[in-house]
DNA sequence: CATTTCACCTGGTGGC
DNA sequence: TGCCACCAGGTGAAAT
């Protein structure tokens, strides 16, 4: 469900609320679930981990984990990490262990503060993953990060290509964390049809759009991420910037801009929304 | 290789 | 109220 500002706000609030505290008791749903890592080796591997921190690459919550037992020398050192992927419609809560099981709950650690991580997921589209980590690196996602990434590099990742720039937007692989709601408002804040072959775009609309990115990213973080229909960060709590939307589910509805009726269409298979006028 | 399409799931909404 | 079609923030495998 999230993209990153969702994934930004839910990782600051977890980080919050768990860092430095330890993972006393892993339980795991019988329900079927894809999980990168399968459930037992999951839960082996969190039982008795100190969570050092939480913060997010790309669309991914990465929990970094210390060793289980004692250890004094290494005791900030990551040697495994969780990896949770939301998908469409996961959450990642912090809770009291008295609070009613929603439905859909496929994960619970309990962690000694006496608070619960519950990962809550309808739709089953969300990844589950445990890394031990040897000598090899952490967690990276494979696109660059949107919302730092400089004016040379963001127009190289278009260079050549065919597709259209809002799926090229959407491509993990190039951008990580870019998901349909802000491909679509960042379009719309730069002033760019969404069919648009993206090798075709001219610097300075490739700048536009990173800056439109950019604006969007972090005006969407402040207000708490968009919630559309059942977003909510680590303490069960709506965002707001779903009231700013410009474009996004507007279908048909005046630009605010402008007044001109917002069109969807059907961009790499995703609803995608824009305003005839003030998009070329 | 680049690009497109589709399957994977459940739930909410709006029309009839 | 019920039934049905359609829509939904994502990804990765299969097809083109």
């Amino acid at each position: 469900m999230p993209e990153l500002p969702e994934v930004e706000t839910i990782a600051r609030g977890v980080n919050a609320r768990v860092r430095g505290d330890r993972i006393t008791e892993v339980w795991f749903s019988k329900h079927k679930q894809p999980f990168k890592t399968s459930a037992s080796i999951q839960a082996k591997g969190l039982a008795g981990r100190t969570i050092l921190s939480v913060h997010r690459t790309g669309k991914h919550i990465v929990c970094e984990l210390g060793d289980a037992g004692l250890n004094e020398t290494s005791k900030n050192e990551p040697t495994a990490q969780w990896i949770v992927h939301l998908g469409m419609t996961g959450r990642l809560l912090v809770t009291t262990p008295e609070g009613p099981i929603a439905a859909h709950t496929h994960a619970r650690l309990s962690l000694e503060s006496g608070r619960e991580v519950r990962f809550v997921d309808a739709r089953r589209f969300g990844r589950l993953e445990f890394r031990e980590l040897k000598r090899t690196e952490g967690f990276s996602a494979a696109g660059q990060e949107p919302m730092t990434v400089g004016t040379v590099e963001f127009a190289g990742l278009f260079r050549g290509r065919k597709l259209a720039i809002k799926a090229a937007l959407l491509n993990q692989g190039l951008l990580s964390g870019v998901g349909n709601i802000y491909a679509d408002e960042s379009l719309f804040q730069a002033g760019i049809r969404p069919r648009r072959r993206a090798g075709r775009l001219t610097r300075d609309e490739l700048e536009r759009l990173r800056l439109s990115l950019l604006a969007v990213l972090s005006d969407s973080i402040r207000l708490g991420g968009s919630s559309v229909s059942d977003y909510v960060d680590a303490d069960g709590v709506r965002g707001f910037f779903q009231l700013e939307h410009c474009v996004y589910l507007r279908t048909g509805q005046p630009c605010r801009q402008c007044g001109t009726p917002i069109k969807r269409i059907l961009v790499a298979g995703r609803g995608t929304h824009y305003c005839p006028k003030c998009q070329g």
